[in-house]
DNA sequence: AAATTTCTACTGGTTTCCCGGTATATTTAT
DNA sequence: ATAAATATACCGGGAAACCAGTAGAAATTT
């Protein structure tokens, strides 16, 4: 499966898993490990000056935001692609990875040889999850899908444009209804959001998919 | 790969699709074709009241909106596992599909073969994707990554608390500092964003992942 | 050391938002 | 047919947001 030879960097603050990845790449000879790092900041300078084909990246590190970091390597070097390596077992954690330009997720609980794998499938700039993350990925809790408010057709179309930036006055001369009728909706999207005021609206309405 | 008995059922506004699958389907004894729609709204009356393990639902109909009907499958059949079957090859509508809760996204130029692979993979609960759109979704687009403003420490810091909800004051006192500060900060952030107002301050900043 | 960026803070004014209510047609569902 | 939900609209008032500027102190970068 692996082609050539494949520049492999790692962040993770914890030297044991460092170690232990090293010792595990070392019986692949199509994988060069060209750096390990315990912090983002140094990853970032070492990316601007040499190539990384892949990247895995823990993005539990403390003090410091993966998604920021994975964000930022793409912006330096969008050709390196990430794997995001992770304990967090959460959809909604994957979901923002793969948002913040992650090209696969994998679980920390993942079989050498599944690793192995997973970075060829990486190498050949194809999406990539351990099997874990997959079944994560395809139970959509119920905590996500619980609590979504019921919006009416009306209200859909007003909280579309509230999230346009439009004010009130401006949404009712759009839709040719009284700028007081466009309020009274917009109050009623706040409260069926449970939220006290648009910029929380827009947040969690944008969260649960309506934006 | 498959066991058991599959019950499928497909969404498509093409009669031509909706005859292809069938016959594709028909030569595979494990998937019994339990359903075939042309609009959204007779196939939630269908899962209301009948058990679908898979849905092939094409995400651009006609009037209608794919992403919500998804939810809604979601919402009354948490168990059926959504395909999404589309044309789109965008980065962003993938992720929108997993945001609404399907567990895969097929391109329509996907092989016979690779779409019973897909719809086995679906049935024993993995994420599963066409090759076209795992490689794309390996390619975080420049325009996605670009355009991207650079935010401060402390920008950041107040754009989470407005995203919370919290109002100009709140967010001084939080921070012990001055009420006018913090509006300076919210108003650097509307200018960065070059968006009109908090509103739409929010939705693009969650969008580009900053929330 | 100098230049730039970031964080801080202000004046004064207009517009919009948000809250407490109330209320009547028109759909939609039972 | 009757009940429930939806879309419409109003009053009054206080709080917050938004606009157009200016500007010094502190931190960072060159």
């Amino acid at each position: 499966m692996l082609t050539g030879n494949v520049k492999l960097a790692i962040v993770d603050d914890h030297p044991i898993v460092l170690e232990g990845l090293q010792r595990l790449i070392a019986h692949v000879p199509e994988i060069t490990m060209v750096g390990t790092f315990t912090e983002g900041a140094p990853l970032l300078d070492y990316i601007r000056t040499n190539q990384v084909d892949i990247l895995l990246l823990d993005i539990s590190l403390p003090g410091e935001n993966g998604m920021e970091i994975c964000k930022e390597v793409k912006r330096i070097s969008p050709q390196t692609q990430v794997l995001a390596l992770s304990n967090h077992a959460e959809r909604s954690m994957i979901l923002q990875m793969l948002q913040h330009g992650a090209t696969g997720y994998l679980l920390k609980n993942i079989a050498p040889g599944e690793l192995v794998a997973c970075i060829a499938e990486a190498q050949q700039g194809l999406l990539t999850f351990s099997k874990a993350a997959k079944e994560i990925m395809a139970r959509p809790s119920s905590v996500e899908l619980k609590g979504i408010p019921q919006l009416t057709k009306r209200e859909k179309e007003i909280l579309h444009w509230i999230a346009e930036g439009r004010t009130t006055p401006q949404i009712a001369e759009q839709l040719n209804v009284s700028p007081l009728t466009v309020e009274t909706h917009r109050r009623n999207l706040i409260q069926k959001f449970a939220v006290p005021n648009v910029a929380a609206l827009i947040k969690v309405a944008a969260q649960q998919g309506f934006i």
